[in-house]
RNA sequence: UGGGCCGUCGACUAAUGGUAGGUCAAGUGCCUUUGGAGCACUUUGUCUAGGUUCGAAUCCUAGCGGCCCAGCCA
């Protein structure tokens, strides 16, 4: 990345863990070997600033900086804004933000906009070379001409003009006397060929519309195929990743660079990381924000980076997984667990644990002195004892998880019901006396004894419990509403459809459940939005942006691995 | 249907003509003041058919299956 690593580079990794290998690492360290490109790594992120950057851009991402950061070489960020109509600065800002979060530096700041000038040059060196030309023909008789899948295309009448009428006409274009769509700059390549885009590829439309960057400076802008490989080629890229379906556009990209005779870049396909029970597709995710079946480009629910970033998820976890599930040039889908197993892996070595009850339900220790308060120690994180500890408050009246107590407990399970002892974490042993139910017959207070001799948690006489539970001292306790967020989509594929229906029909009901009223302890009272904690036994979660003091507001990260719903689910299945 | 790309455990991915391995998931056990975490173990795979070779996931041929391309989007 930014400092180059005079003791690293060359064809040794600059990281000696071990990475695994990839084909498009094999490439690099081969050209390193051959000399190609006397040594250097180049790689440059080209997004288009027309929307959010999303989960699969990450793995772009780790890719082209991660890459060339191994090899001692360098990235630049490129934006590729040749298409003024779908662009904006909200998104490059957007996208700067985002690529800094993933923990990434680029060296080089561009757009192709920066390039117009160049191109331009360009474009009028291939017209005199007799390569490219000016069509009158409309976008409907160009697609006419193109031919099909199985038959040649045939040729614009206009194919043959004249040098200087092409050069007299490209200028007036560039000069703003036609209207949108009146003509286009084509290059004049094969008609025949059985790949589509070398049927004399349009390279510059007339669009009069502001551009983001340059203003009003063009009315005629070059297409994605002319730009880009001359993007790369400016900025002497050695190696340019692009995902697979640019694999058919790669003997286009060649052409340019050969006809201009300009620095050879070489384009390297991948493939895009699909995810279950997600969608990528930019156009998509933009329709789900604008119809308002979420909240905004980063609701927590969304795949983009900046959903991820408010949902909790960390950059470190987001690209250990993106390296764990690899890259290759085969079209699979990636399971949602592998991503939710590296959030959890990395939040369980880093976020402090504290208690919280979801759905509170009171116990009151019948023996317990009324007004007495206790504080008691409580391990901030077991993974790293530099954690420290804190003190928790407890009381006569406690509010515990509605989970965590039946009235009628089924095989295997361990935790608190009538006439059981159970330990409270960090607290004491307690045992169920009995309980009090509302006019419905729900349990609103269960009623317990305490051992005054476990304090802390350990029975002197050594006696064992089942089960260990959380607890908040209820005179204590702070006020939270916290959101739950499950799959965005029902079905592991959102695209398979049934006939007549459209993605949105896959969208999951239920994939926000907001809980108001959840009891969480003193500790939290206070924290700054994106702070992140494991509530104990329940999952990762962090406050959320809306949260105010005195009325927090938590995301549900990700939930801790289950293995009692595990255990209680597969008893339902084998009963019916 | 022309062209391009691709087929390895349930998912993802290694093995670069020489022991089919890793991660996730699933399962079993151990441990545990989180039914968390951790640890140990286990199950499951080279699309098919031919060929080359002492030896093929790998090379060749033919099938089969999947993805991409007919924007003045990227």
């Amino acid at each position: 990345m930014n400092t180059a690593k005079p003791e690293t580079a060359g064809i040794e990794p600059a990281s000696p863990e071990p990475r695994p290998s990839n084909f498009i690492r094999d490439i690099i360290l081969n050209d390193l070997k051959t000399n190609k490109y006397n040594g250097r790594v180049q790689t440059r992120f080209p997004p288009e600033p027309n929307g959010y950057l999303h989960i699969g851009h990450a793995k772009a991402i780790c890719l082209d900086f991660g890459l060339a950061d191994e090899f001692g070489g360098h990235t630049n960020l490129r934006f590729d804004d040749t298409n003024p109509e779908k662009e904006d600065v909200e998104y490059v800002d957007a996208i700067m933000e985002d690529v800094k979060w993933l923990g990434f530096h680029w060296d080089g700041l561009f757009y192709a906009s920066d390039y117009f000038d160049q191109l331009y040059a360009w474009a009028i060196q291939l017209i005199k070379a007799g390569k490219a030309y000016v069509d009158d023909l409309s976008a409907d008789e160009i697609r006419k001409h193109r031919g099909t899948l199985t038959e040649p295309g045939k040729g614009s009448p206009y194919r043959n003009r004249a040098v200087e009428e092409n050069l007299n006409l490209f200028e007036r274009m560039k000069a703003g006397e036609f209207p949108d769509g009146s003509r286009v700059l084509r290059a004049k390549i094969d008609m025949a060929s059985p790949n589509l885009n070398m049927r004399d590829p349009v390279m510059y439309r007339i669009l009069h519309a502001e551009h983001h960057r340059t203003g009003n400076k063009w009315c005629i802008y070059p297409m994605y195929d002319y730009a880009h490989g001359q993007s790369d080629s400016l900025e002497k890229i050695t190696h340019s990743m692009c995902s697979l379906e640019f694999a058919d556009h790669q003997p286009l990209y060649n052409w340019f660079i050969q006809q201009l005779g300009i620095f050879p870049s070489q384009q390297i396909e991948f493939d895009r990381l699909s995810l279950t029970y997600t969608m990528m597709s930019k156009r998509k995710l933009r329709q789900l924000v604008e119809e308002g079946r979420v909240t905004a480009w980063n609701d927590p629910r969304m795949p983009t980076l900046c959903g991820m970033r408010r949902r909790g998820y960390t950059p470190e976890a987001i690209r250990n997984f993106v390296t764990a599930a690899g890259v290759s040039r085969t079209n699979g889908i990636v399971e949602l667990a592998m991503l939710e197993h590296f959030v959890r892996e990395d939040l369980n070595k880093h976020a402090p644990r504290v208690m919280a009850v979801l759905h509170p339900v009171k116990v009151v220790l019948d023996n317990y002195p009324e007004n007495q308060t206790e504080e008691m120690d409580a391990v901030n994180n077991p993974e790293d004892p530099a954690a420290g500890t804190r003190k928790v408050p407890f009381s006569r009246v406690l509010y515990i998880e509605q989970d965590d107590f039946r009235e009628d407990p089924p095989k295997g399970y361990f935790r608190l019901s009538p006439g059981r002892e159970v330990r409270l974490r960090y607290g004491y042993f307690i045992t169920c006396k009995s309980v009090v139910k509302n006019d419905k017959g729900e349990v609103v207070e269960v009623h317990c004894t305490y051992d005054p001799a476990t304090r802390g948690g350990n029975a002197p006489d050594g006696r064992k419990v089942k089960s260990t539970i959380h607890w908040v001292s209820a005179s204590h306790a702070v006020d939270a509403e916290v959101r739950l967020y499950d799959n965005l989509f029902t079905k592991e594929d959102p695209s398979e459809l049934e006939e007549g229906q459209d993605f949105t029909a896959n969208l999951n009901p239920n994939s926000l459940e907001v809980l108001s009223h959840c009891k969480l302890e003193p500790s939290l009272a206070t924290g700054a939005a994106g702070s992140r904690f494991q509530f104990e036994r329940l999952g990762y979660f962090c406050v959320d942006p809306d949260s105010q003091p005195g009325k927090l507001v938590f995301n549900r990260t990700v939930a801790l691995k289950d293995t009692w719903a595990k255990i209680e689910k597969k008893g339902q299945t084998a009963k019916g």
